[in-house]
DNA sequence: CGAGGTACCTGACAGC
DNA sequence: TGCTGTCAGGTACCTC
């Protein structure tokens, strides 16, 4: 489910509300969402550390404990990450309980059980689902133009097809890559390198706007996505064409159409996107 | 490299 | 009501 802007606006309130806490006990209702290490070594080995940051690469979320360890987690398709009061109850989704020292817990809420949690000594990305393998985060300072440009130029593969690569480039799924083509006027169907410098340029600058303003806007809930607050984000309400297949465009009144892209739902409007 | 399929899971929804 | 098929914010792994 959540793509960068979700994770991101995660990651925001995590730092608010766990950095400079002790993880006092973990409860593991379900093991098989701990990737790496066994789950006794996880329990042996995260119990009272303390939270020192929260960051993000990507759609994975890194949680940086004292003894140089991190933890690694990807939400997948229907992962939440919770921070609510102990004493609150909880559903049957909620597979790993971390117990902070601050009466509150940090659960990791997972319907589809495809989210995973590794937990890695210093800089042991390899196991962590290969993380040094991801692209450039499309909203720093080394993702250039020209670098964007150099890629896409000697690709042949469909755009919708490459955005969607997390070792293209690390954030973009589902929604916001359908946001960013119609943002840019781009037919996803359309291969990378038959884009001129133009579209190349607009695309480029698209994917910045659309997930900057996901991100003001803390993320899009179409069903499972909540912020650690349980609460649903407000981007859903400023889609273009995401999930809006049969109604108006709203910029040139054409029907939006939905077709199979790069094996994906996809949506976009024949009037705009060329 | 590219394209397509399967698998992992649970639930919502459409159609009969 | 209930059954069946399809679809879902992701990604790893497989084959051709």
């Amino acid at each position: 489910m959540p793509e960068l802007p979700e994770v991101e606006t995660i990651v925001l309130e995590l730092q608010q509300l766990i950095v400079e806490h002790i993880i006092r006990d973990v409860t593991i209702r379900e093991s098989k969402l701990i990737a790496f290490p066994d789950k006794r070594e996880f329990l042996t080995l995260i119990k009272d550390s303390l939270i020192e940051d929260v960051s993000r690469r990507g759609k994975y979320i890194l949680i940086k404990l004292s003894e140089g360890l991190t933890m690694v987690i990807h939400l997948r398709m229907t992962g939440r990450l919770l921070v609510l009061p102990a004493e609150m109850g909880y559903d049957k989704h909620t597979h790993i309980i971390f117990h902070l020292d601050n009466g509150l817990d940090l659960r990791f809420h997972n319907l589809r059980k495809f989210g995973r949690i590794y937990l890695v000594k210093d800089n042991q990305w390899v196991e962590a689902g290969n993380l040094t393998g991801l692209g450039p985060e499309p909203l720093s300072d080394d993702f250039t133009l020209d670098k964007f440009k150099e890629i896409l130029k000697r690709r042949k593969t469909n755009i919708k097809a490459l955005l969607l690569k997390q070792d293209f480039i690390a954030g973009l799924g589902n929604i916001y890559t359908d946001e960013a083509l119609f943002e840019a006027g781009i037919l996803p169907h359309k291969r990378a390198d038959e884009l001129t410098d133009i579209e190349i340029e607009k695309l480029y600058r698209a994917i910045r706007v659309v997930l900057k303003k996901a991100i003001e806007y803390g993320g899009t809930t179409f069903s499972d996505y909540r912020n650690v607050q349980n609460k649903m984000g407000f981007f859903q309400n400023e889609l273009m064409v995401y999930k809006r297949e049969g109604k108006k465009c709203y910029r040139c009144g054409t029907e939006i159409a939905k077709e199979r892209v790069a094996s994906r739902g996809t949506h976009y409007c024949p009037g705009c996107q060329k």
